[in-house]
DNA sequence: TTTCACCTTTACGTAAACGTAAACTTTGGA
DNA sequence: TCCAAAGTTTACGTTTACGTAAAGGTGAAA
């Protein structure tokens, strides 16, 4: 029998940039199930892979509580009836939506961002010159 | 002269779907500057952009005080010295690439979402074929 | 054996972004 | 003339996502 990669709290907070106090939070709210070695806990690759989820949703905007419900529907889905499905596929449509929405903000703010640099970069033109001059 | 559109808050509010709460403490952290007749709050087109753009920060993560100091440096601009301009040029390097990972982070949550939603009408199909052999 | 480094729980504190309520003025209609 | 709608200020309350002690257990190295 293989026996899995396993990771300690600090190792996880390492990679992730993350306090130790954040995993623990995380797993309070839901998020992460680590197992225990006594008191310690035991971090499967589930487990690392569900808190670069949860980091990747919160640089998306995401709440916990958003990703959470998330990571419970995805548990459950092979238990659902007619009714929670389509409930899920509900939900996955709305924030497909979101996701969209959220692309063209993204593309838009770009833009600005690129439109003020070069107004900066003409700026700081205008400023060399007048330099250039009064040597 | 032209006169130029002018907007009460409660146009405002509806139009974007805020509270007049919200477009009044925009204002009390600095980011909108409206004008006033009496007591009464007269916004300019300019103030109406500026919660436009603030909107959309939002929905990208931004916190109020990121939005508040693209705008404070983005008025500064003209007046900025070479020191002050390559400072900018700076941050707005560091946003562009944060909006790069952030393109790079939905790409891949739409991904998942995706893969979760065939998963989930993979099982819907499923459930209504078992529905259909027991009819 | 004691000193680390690393782990634990419990719990109060905090910043951000508003919500909500109270109490008051102003203004255009019925 | 009086009411309702829309505006105002002040200020305390709330949620989210952790920060920050405090106080203690555990195992390996010096």
């Amino acid at each position: 029998m293989i026996t899995k990669r396993t990771y300690s709290i600090s190792e996880l907070s390492k990679e992730f940039a993350v306090t130790t106090r954040t995993i623990r939070f995380y797993e309070q709210q839901g998020l992460i199930s680590p197992s225990r070695n006594g008191q310690t806990r035991i971090y499967s690759e589930k487990d690392r892979v569900r808190l670069m989820l949860t980091l990747r949703g919160k640089r998306l905007g995401f709440s916990l509580a958003e990703t959470k419900e998330l990571f419970d529907l995805y548990d459950s889905t092979l238990e659902g009836d007619e009714k929670q499905l389509n409930l899920i596929l509900g939900i996955l449509r709305e924030k497909h939506e979101s996701l969209e929405q959220q692309l063209n903000d993204i593309i838009k703010v770009k833009q600005e961002l690129e439109n003020y640099t070069e107004r900066c970069e003409r700026a700081l033109d205008d400023v060399l010159s007048k330099k250039q001059k009064s040597a």
